[in-house]
DNA sequence: GCCGGGGCTGTTAGCGGTCACATGGCACTT
DNA sequence: AAGTGCCATGTGACCGCTAACAGCCCCGGC
């Protein structure tokens, strides 16, 4: 009685005329089987006969239905979504992570949604309550720092949780990156045993960036052990990288002209860097060196190259997505931790040994 | 019956065994009222008292209550979820327009869905049924190019749906973008003008980058209006566009020296255009003229700042956000069509006339 | 000729919310 | 005291689909 028959008579043309969005029960009606059958059909699951198949396929693609997946996920209580939750999408880094989870996912029959928090801990929250109020099968978010709020929400969740990019702290469930602390520890090492001994940094402001803040402890933490420790550091926040790299570095080197190694918290800042020294005719790598992080390809063509650590994005990513998809099929395991390890890439920008 | 009773020995901790996820019947019964009267007042709908708001949200808050959308979504028939599909993430162009989207959506009560089609109309195809079928409030997507299949789901979705980056075409509904013909052509007017003649065209291979193809196409039909066409041309795909636009260059300008003008078809091969020209000690812009296309800020820090066309990329988010909040309130009007002027920044790649 | 068992299709009862409406209680009229 | 609203809350019927199970038909075996 709510369903006014009269509907049938624009079943010649797949247009549908928006009246009213198609449902199973079209379908159903359209090629005459019940309703269950179509949706056994569409979904490619249990025994339908070939006949009866062909049949409701035609009719479907006729009407132009698309299945409402709300209702489907409502009764079967599976969703096919993965919630990805990244601070930013002008980092350069993280297109590179969601790419590597994206190509990962894209035969499990899993669908990542991506949430940005512009490095804001309330809005992580409100976007992780948001996405978890869909009910996906996982959560891939970056970094280990969240409010308690978030941390527990995603405990309570019961489905996995992978926190990804950083291994240096206490994980939820599992976990998927690089130790940035090992990574400032172990440009240190290289920047030292290639002689460089008055060391610059120059870095972000941002207070949420906490993995370039435990590079900077790892590389502080390895200077003093060497005996040595940071002579100058300078910080920016906001602008154009580039652009922000030349200006920190022309005004710490007015500073602190004695310095032999600038080490930057990003490439793009790095760059900006050794694109002035370049102008201003300085010596690089020989009285001055330069590193900075990341290992962006984006910039393979500058005049040199500029040595950084590579963070392994995409593997992060693949295997972030990996373990949810391994998951969401088995019973939960959980609790995986992967430390992958960044490579040096020297580039010409340090001295040789 | 179905419902065991003694899950409330852990109403304790707000820790859930996840033995069962929690559902608006377990707040109902934690703060003794309705299922209904929950409801509303985690959604702050109709009218209860303060009394009952404040015993239900602390219930909600102990036992860590997260709503079920897809059960509301279900029965409300509303979704504030916006699909909004584009080609990449890598481009850099792309992240700029989804945050203008974000931002814009931010208070709206909207919520951005992401989902990448790596330029392809096949995935595209199957990223927007997989969208669709969850049944948002409306659709971005970019381009106006996609299969008759994309085009017949989004017309008859029923909801509004906004082809964003380029007006030159068809649109299914309302369209923002610029006219890539138009600030192809504008471009061609201003090198004419500036008494460039022997002109070189570097640009991306990708078959599907429409968009670019219609760049080139107004280049050449304005260069051809001043009886002029373009000399050489030379097109790349993959790797690192910095590096490619280097190798490109140098290329054209092993192949044809006489030329004086090169129009790359994005910021990042022209950049590397600039950058080769410069240590080759080639005079720019007085006896060769650079231009790009986009007007990334991520290039601010370059030696030189690179002639460009600002795409509007932020701005172009925006808009699609508003007409997509606006409609989704009120009755649909839909078919708008906002056309963005594109502003030339001359910089210090193009003689001054 | 009856029974057992596949293969295929239909039926019923939810999934966890929200809608529209019904209801109860209280203050305030008259 | 009964009438009249209105505010605050509860009730029942779905939303569109799927799990689980029931039923039908046709086959072969004894």
């Amino acid at each position: 009685m709510s369903r006014p028959p009269e509907i049938d008579r624009n079943r010649t043309l797949p247009r549908n005329p928006a009246l009213r969005p198609l449902t199973l029960r079209d379908v159903s009606e359209a090629s005459g089987v019940s309703e269950m059958t179509v949706s056994r059909v569409l979904r490619n699951r249990g025994d339908v006969s070939i006949a009866t198949r062909d049949k409701v396929l035609v009719a479907a693609k006729m009407l132009g239905y698309v299945p409402n997946k709300i209702a489907g996920a409502l009764a079967s209580q599976r969703v096919n979504l993965v919630a990805v939750v990244v601070p930013s999408l002008k980092n350069l880094v993280f297109p590179e992570v969601l790419s590597g989870i994206s190509e990962t996912l894209e035969d499990t029959g899993l669908q990542p949604v991506f949430g940005v928090t512009n490095y804001s801990p309330e809005r992580e929250e409100s976007v992780l309550y948001e996405m978890l109020s869909w009910r996906p099968s996982g959560v891939i978010v970056a970094g280990l720092e969240h409010s308690e709020a978030s941390r527990a929400m995603l405990r309570n969740a019961g489905i996995p949780i992978v926190e990804i990019m950083d291994v240096d702290g206490d994980p939820i469930d599992s976990v998927v990156g690089i130790s940035h602390v090992r990574a400032g520890r172990e440009m240190a090492r290289a920047i030292i045993s290639a002689g460089y001994r008055r060391i610059g940094f120059l870095g972000t402001k941002m207070p949420e960036d906490y993995r370039a803040r435990k590079r900077m402890q790892g590389f502080e933490a390895e200077l003093a052990e060497a005996g040595l420790n940071l002579e100058d550091r300078e910080f920016y926040s906001g602008g154009s990288a580039l652009a922000k790299g030349r200006e920190m570095t022309a005004a710490m080197l007015a500073r602190s002209p004695h310095l032999d190694f600038l080490y930057y918290s990003n490439d793009m800042i790095g760059a900006g860097g050794l694109l002035w020294c370049l102008e201003k005719g300085i010596d690089v790598p020989g009285k001055l060196g330069l590193a900075g992080f990341n290992g962006v390809d984006l910039l393979d063509g500058l005049p040199r190259k500029l040595a950084t650590m590579d963070a392994c994005r995409r593997e992060i990513g693949q295997r972030a997505a990996e373990i949810i998809a391994g998951q969401s099929g088995s019973g939960l395991v959980g609790g995986e931790r992967v430390e992958l390890t960044p490579r040096l890439q020297p580039g010409d920008t340090i001295r040789k040994t």
